[in-house]
DNA sequence: CGAAAATTTGACATGACTCAACTGGAGTGG
DNA sequence: CCACTCCAGTTGAGTCATGTCAAATTTTCG
């Protein structure tokens, strides 16, 4: 279960035998049920959390219960909310699968033995973290130079096999506006 | 000058003084000039940049050449496009001092050796990258749950020293809206 | 001091939201 | 396997936050 962490580890920084043997001792698998949550508000988020296979979706509610997405993980990411991980603090934001989701998990009592006994690891996550913030910082520049309508189409058009994952209100407060925004965009289409 | 960095790192990652050498000898420094660009549209990233004083902006330009300000950096914070530096491909943003500023460069050609040297590094560079993608995501919680007037009455509350430094035309481009609302919302203020 | 840049102000325009009503499909239980 | 419910999605009317454009004013700086 754990190899598809491996091979993704070893993609960018392969590993000794034994340090794999290190890392499976340091994991933990998670399988969650479509609609479970990973992570609730108030709670310390203790993992990170590699994803397997299936989808999960981080997002924060206002007073209301309103939700706001602000991402989703897939086969091959990592979810994690570092600012509660590190501070040890309770997080603001929940984590919850949207399909049956199966979740590789490393604790916050292994990870610094882990990373000392495989230092190669610290690269890695650097590596992992310096893609992800890349990304986070397209996804501002798209946000603040985009109309609604235009995020819509280029995200459809950019990952259509994704789209059809997802509920189409959970694509729209990812992508920053209404349900029936979405909506009408669509209707326009023809 | 490159003093502001090894204190940085050593907040982090102590080094003992024959790293600190190595650091010193695989860095540069350049003083930027208020309105002088570290990197312009076309060009390729060739530097992960360190700011010991003064403070960059980083903006795109879309076809009108408007700008959309996409970060700020002030001192000991790095402002580094990873995508342009990694792909070695030409970046379409533009790096310029908003003050007189000075930048501690570590060039792509010895990144990996210093890497290899001190490896104390990655975990360096790991924990720098986590903290930015931590600030980014906050920042695109914070674009999707406030309205423009919110999002400047707290940055203004939260840095004011900062919103001191820069032009509003800038702080408004940063916010994402326009200079003639940001001008809206001070004469609200009596 | 004068020119250029930044900020302010006002009139008007619009993208996107809210709210409410309606439609349609997916489960669920009898 | 039908009837019922419930949730996602659609549609329309009205509204509001913020944008656009242009002119006036203030500040900056050579």
């Amino acid at each position: 279960m754990q190899d598809a962490l491996l091979h993704h580890i070893n993609k960018f920084t392969p590993l000794t035998e034994d340090e794999e043997d290190i890392v499976l001792a340091c994991t933990s698998v998670q399988q969650l049920k479509k609609k479970e949550f990973l992570l609730k508000k108030g709670q310390v988020c203790t993992t990170y959390n590699f994803i397997a296979g299936g989808c999960l979706r981080c997002f924060s509610t206002d007073d209301e219960d309103n939700e706001t997405i602000l991402q989703f993980a897939i086969e091959n990411w990592w979810m994690i909310d570092y600012s509660s991980f590190n501070t040890r603090k309770p997080t603001h934001l929940n984590i919850q699968a949207v399909e049956n989701t199966v979740v590789i998990k490393i604790h916050y009592d292994v990870l610094e033995t882990l990373l000392e006994k495989v230092p190669k690891l610290e690269r890695y996550f650097r590596i992992i973290a310096q893609r992800a913030l890349d990304a986070s910082h397209r996804r501002i520049e798209y946000v603040y130079t985009r109309s609604g309508e235009e995020r819509y189409r280029y995200f459809s058009k950019s990952f259509p096999q994704f789209v059809q994952r997802i509920p189409q209100y959970m694509l729209a407060s990812y992508l920053g506006f209404t349900p029936e925004f979405l909506s009408k965009i669509r209707a326009k289409k023809i």
